[in-house]
RNA sequence: GUGGGUGUAGCUCAGCUGGUAAGAGCACCAGGUUGUGGCCCUGGGGGUCGCGGGUUCAAAUCCCGUCACUCACCCCA
């Protein structure tokens, strides 16, 4: 009787088996290159923190905190959650070490699993892996475009081409409330003819209208006023020059008039990449500016800007471009031995030849020499090494080339050097 | 939380109007070569047909429930 269990990992969680891992390793390493030129460092927070972070930072009516959090108390009886995402906790670190008594401005980066009980779908996951970064301690729109350049190159430089780049305004604290007046005069009288959704969004979160995806409510809101309407000169100044300087630095974008991001914090600057190719969940990042969050969360007044990327929409969008990282290097040698004392001896040359900077593989198992070659094969290894009764005897090793299927016989004083300077 | 689709071997899937249908390809192991891979040939191991219940003489096949995966909605990276 086989014991059977079956427990597998949780909904909307998995595991990255060696085959997968290659491409976040990618991603990752062309991230971090790339944020270094621009001056991010990277910075690392618990993954959880006190459930009245994410409550004050996010919003305690959105979504997110009203349904999505994994919240538990520990033993003590605190109230701790599980991050649902990344930009709060950035903020509570910068805040708690007073960083902005050190320079006034900050570029941090940081990469990590996010969590959200929501229900999985094409590019989203109940935890999930993001990466961003924050400027924080600037209002001026030369650090919105900086950021969204950064993040914009990035999927350049991992080969994406079809990615979008879109850009708002949503005002600031003054001009969002105005806005939010006008939609809902606008769309009381056309309540009837909006979706059962829409309804409530015009109570909760009327900008939310603006990105329904029914399509009568699309009808309407094209028809009703637009964030544009109701910024304020400084907010329309801070606008104009961001897309200024996209066009002139000649990062394709479009503005979008009716692109409302989901978080409270968010003020002016808004911006979205999406992919075409994805499903409808089709942003693999979104940012935006958030100008009063650290005052929010005990901080000096601070203005402040960044983004968070998907790591598995990125992913995903890869996959469609037929993105493909290097493949894993293959063994430079395999060892085979033919009897017992060869596998004794091929272990310990394995030693000697990995000290010497090469990849080695071999059997463990004393199986057939054909079964061993077959296994080098598979393995894509450029030599297999063979080492038998004969070879021995004559403190020698049999060196194989793979692709041709040419052997010549080497000491084994020699094997290390010899075989790294042909397996270069 | 709501709705649709799908769960058969390690993987991709066929079988599904109930009755020699537990199958294929790939992968794995072994042999064809007493010490030699890729191609080819032969053989072999491997499956509670997601799980539970029901209908029936008989269920992978029909019905109900449940779990999981998946796509979409809400929301969002």
């Amino acid at each position: 009787m086989k014991p059977k269990t079956n427990i597998v990992a949780p909904r909307g969680m998995y595991d990255l088996l060696p085959d997968n891992i290659r491409q976040w390793h990618y991603v990752e390493t062309i991230a971090r290159d790339l944020f270094a030129r621009y001056g991010y460092s990277e910075i690392r927070t618990p993954l959880v923190e006190d459930t009245q972070l994410f409550a004050r930072g996010i919003g305690e009516s959105t979504d997110i905190v009203t349904k999505e959090m994994y919240t538990f108390n520990d033993r003590k009886g605190r109230s701790l959650t599980l991050r649902p995402e990344g930009t709060a906790s950035i903020v509570r670190a910068y805040v708690e070490h007073k960083l902005y008594a050190q320079q006034p401005l900050s570029k941090f980066y940081y990469a990590g699993p996010m969590f959200r009980y929501e229900r999985p779908q094409s590019g989203r996951n109940r935890q999930f892996y993001q990466i961003g970064a924050e400027a924080i301690g600037s209002a001026s729109p030369l650090v919105d475009f900086e950021v969204v350049d950064m993040v914009h190159s990035l999927f350049g430089q991992i080969g994406l081409r079809k990615h979008l780049l879109i850009v708002n305004n949503l005002g600031c604290m003054n001009d969002r409330p105005r806005f939010a007046e006008a939609l809902r005069s606008y769309f009381s009288d056309k309540l009837p003819m909006l979706c059962p959704d829409c309804r409530e969004r015009l109570e909760k979160n009327p900008l939310r209208i603006l990105d329904c995806k029914v399509e009568n409510c699309k009808k309407l809101a094209a028809g009703g006023p637009v964030t544009q309407d109701f910024l304020c000169d400084d907010c329309k100044r801070h606008d104009t020059v961001l897309r200024q300087l996209l066009s002139r630095a000649g990062i394709e974008h479009v503005f979008d008039p009716r692109l409302v991001r989901g978080l409270d914090y968010y003020t002016r600057t808004v911006f979205e990449i999406q992919h075409p190719a994805l499903g409808a969940r089709n942003a693999i990042c979104g940012g935006g500016r958030y100008d009063h969050l650290i005052e929010e969360l005990g901080g000096p007044p601070t203005p402040a800007t960044g983004f968070s990327l998907g790591m598995e929409a990125t992913l995903l969008a890869m996959e469609k471009e037929h993105v493909q990282p290097m493949a894993e290097p293959a063994p430079h040698v395999f060892i085979c031995s033919v009897d017992e004392k060869a596998l004794f001896e091929a272990a310990v040359l394995a030693v000697n030849l990995r000290s010497s900077g090469l990849r080695v593989e071999l059997d463990y198992e004393g199986r057939s020499l054909k079964a061993q070659m077959k296994l080098a094969n598979k393995l894509r290894s450029r030599f297999a090494v063979i080492l038998g009764e004969e070879e021995l005897a004559k403190l020698s090793a049999r060196v194989r080339d793979m692709s041709t299927g040419e052997e010549s016989v080497v000491s084994l004083e020699g094997l290390a050097a010899k075989l790294v300077e042909v397996a270069k």
